[in-house]
DNA sequence: AAAACTTAAAATATCGATATTTTTATAATT
DNA sequence: AATTATAAAAATATCGATATTTTAAGTTTT
């Protein structure tokens, strides 16, 4: 999460445990795009009064995860195939920008930890036991991974923009509720992706890594396309 | 500002009303860099209660004004000349994308819009009468000419980032004190991005917009080396 | 003298109650 | 039947008071 502050949820204000836990049940599709956030509603559900509720949502807001009308309250901001699209092809053009420089900045240091989070990556299973549903530590290892490999593109403005915008990514992936890309070889990507990065081929590490988004976004988008917005 | 609801103050929530004046506070420098947002304080200068000041406060998180650290308030965030030169970088590798994906979308009603926009950017005086205070006016149509430039890049997310940041860059031209490149001949430079742009030479035109920035930025982080940061 | 407690003051965070505004439902008018 | 007006209900926004936490200052201990 962006605004991560501590770990867990012990020992910080209620304001911000109250960010924690409706940054969660966004993401994760728990409330659905577009449904308004009663305030009282909120209140009583997390056991908090109401200016940690509002405050938490004043902050959600940063994140694009929720809307404020002004004397007309909150709801969760809306998804659409469209509004998919346009975020994929944004994350595109600003990673492989971000991952250019990164290259450029030939770190052996971010090289070793480019292999260790790739190599944490791969020891995880995309899914959990049950093969329905996915596994949370991969999806955290993944975005990891990747945003690794940005991390030393010499902007952390760049990069907190693409942070926000991966896990914006991860609640279209949930709101498909489709166990992504179950067929493709998710994972020889990743390999080819680092391959090209160690071997300091920038052209074929950015055109491997944006096709490894395309495919997984046209994938999505099918997915998307049928489901109603409202 | 990117999150403006209405024109005037008129008839929008003291929320609203208090963000847009610690916005505008903050942006023209009357808050400094790094000063403590002390609630009690503001409520009194405001004449609001703590709520509204609060919630305002939450909002300019989102613009990257206002840091806030958990228990411990808010704070005016902190500006360096190292976060310029990253700021500016920034900016130079997004706009040039959203220049060039607006270029390829080759619109004609666009072009006209640019046509515009320069026309009215350049019948505004940069400085007011006294020669010492920037034009207020000036600074909203040059805002507006290189919004426009973006403006048919096909990603909302895109350019709404660009408006944040260029809103940033205001701060640090107003945080340095200086009016802002007196020397060039800005007008100039903005004629030949017109010009390039309308002649639908895109590596022109990406070269000239970045030299612009880039120019004034040299400038602009000479001065801010010498200030000292709190 | 530096580090570790202790305590008072300051500031943040939160609550519960109230004022305002918007929404919804119903009735009146063209 | 559609628009406009009206009133009640619901929800937002705001206030003032209070609980909690952090900061600062002074005091003791090593």
């Amino acid at each position: 999460m962006p605004n991560e502050t501590t770990a867990s949820t012990e020992n910080t204000s209620l304001t911000n445990q109250t960010y924690q836990r409706i940054y969660t049940m966004i993401i994760q599709g728990d409330l659905k795009p577009g449904v308004k956030l009663k305030i009282e509603e909120l209140r009583k559900n997390l056991g908090t009064g109401a200016s940690p509720v509002r405050e938490a949502l004043s902050l959600l807001t940063s994140d694009h995860l929720v809307d404020r009308i002004d004397q007309r309250g909150f709801r969760v901001s809306h998804i659409s195939a469209d509004g998919f699209t346009e975020l994929l092809k944004t994350r595109c053009w600003l990673e492989e920008r971000a991952l250019r420089e990164s290259m450029g900045a030939k770190d052996v240091h971010w090289e070793e930890r480019l292999v260790l989070a790739h190599h944490r990556l791969k020891r995880e299973h995309r899914m959990l036991e049950d093969k329905k549903t996915p596994n949370p530590v991969w999806e955290s290892k993944h975005k990891e991974f990747h945003m690794t490999l940005l991390s030393v593109c010499g902007s952390s403005i760049l990069i907190k923009i693409c942070d926000q915008l991966y896990d914006q990514n991860i609640r279209y992936r949930n709101a498909a509720k489709t166990m992504a890309y179950p067929t493709r070889d998710v994972t020889a990507e990743h390999d080819t992706i680092l391959e090209h990065v160690l071997n300091h081929n920038v052209d074929k590490a950015v055109e491997e890594l944006i096709s490894h988004y395309t495919k997984t976004g046209e994938f999505l988008s099918m997915h998307l396309k049928q489901l109603v917005f409202s």
